[in-house]
DNA sequence: ATGGTGGAAGGTCCA
């Protein structure tokens, strides 16, 4: 049986929730994984989504900030939330489809601008939120696929320029150090680079680019992680990089993963 | 080296 799974930093569902529509319409994937929402739940805009056919829905939402939502066609039973970093922010959001498989979408922290956990408290919060994903993935079990954006760029083809971005935050050694443990440690697959192991491949352009798709100065922030049984199900993983062209949007494409379970 | 843009706010904060 096949599964699409989408996840997509839309960087307010609110303001874009007809982006969001059109990406139900066209690309119909069985379940949606949404980042930075930036809503409160009671806020969310369920009803046009509904409308397509999306009536399962599973969010946790801040008021202007983070927020996390997954919506699917099918019935999702929903699943607690990890609070990692003990903030309570919304940036973990989980729940289990009809046949067991449990989804986990994840919004970690950006991190700042200086890559020094000792002066920038807020990459001192990336770092822990990623060793806590490690300690949490050690110990899970069970086929679940884990997504969302994790504003990380692990390797040298997921960034426009490595040598030029080693000291930018997002593709710094210690970050990528983090994201490799993380991965590792929860026995997750990258099932977008194990499908497209060689060649750039980006999900984020910068707004401040004067022509994003021009200087294509990219970055693959946006994963798609599964459990070593559902690894081998995966059959594809396309970059929808046209729905960074759509009007007012959000500067991260939306990444669709296909599995056939 | 710097600043560039965008969202939620209706301050600046965050990305």
């Amino acid at each position: 049986m096949a599964l699409t799974v989408c996840t997509w930093n839309i960087n307010s569902v609110r303001l874009r929730a007809g982006l969001v529509e059109r990406l139900l319409r066209e690309a119909a994937p069985d379940i949606l994984c949404l980042q930075e929402t930036k809503t409160p739940v009671d806020k969310f805009p369920a009803e046009p989504f509904a409308a397509l056919g999306y009536h399962a829905l599973a969010a946790r939402g801040d008021k202007g900030y983070n927020g996390v939502a997954i919506l699917s066609r099918a019935p999702l039973e929903p699943l607690p939330h990890v609070d990692f970093c003990g903030k309570g922010d919304a940036r973990h959001v989980a729940a289990r489809t009809g046949s067991g498989l449990e989804i986990h979408n994840f919004y970690v922290p950006a991190g700042g601008d200086e890559p020094d956990r000792n002066i920038n408290a807020k990459f001192a919060h990336k770092l822990d939120f990623v060793a806590e994903m490690a300690d949490w993935g050690r110990g899970r079990a069970g086929p679940a696929i884990a997504v969302g954006d994790l504003n990380i760029a692990p390797g040298e083809d997921d960034v426009w320029s490595h040598r030029e971005l080693l000291k930018v935050v997002s593709h710094t050694p210690v970050e990528v150090e983090a994201f490799e443990k993380a991965r590792a440690a929860g026995g997750w697959a990258d099932v977008t680079r194990d499908l497209t192991p060689e060649g750039k491949l980006y999900t984020w352009w910068s707004y401040r680019a004067k022509d994003w798709a021009l200087s294509d100065r990219g970055r693959r922030l946006d994963h798609v992680w599964a459990s070593a049984d559902v690894a081998p199900t995966a059959r594809r993983v396309t970059v929808l990089k046209g729905a960074r062209g759509w009007d007012k949007p959000s500067d991260h494409a939306p990444v669709i993963a296909e599995f056939d379970l």
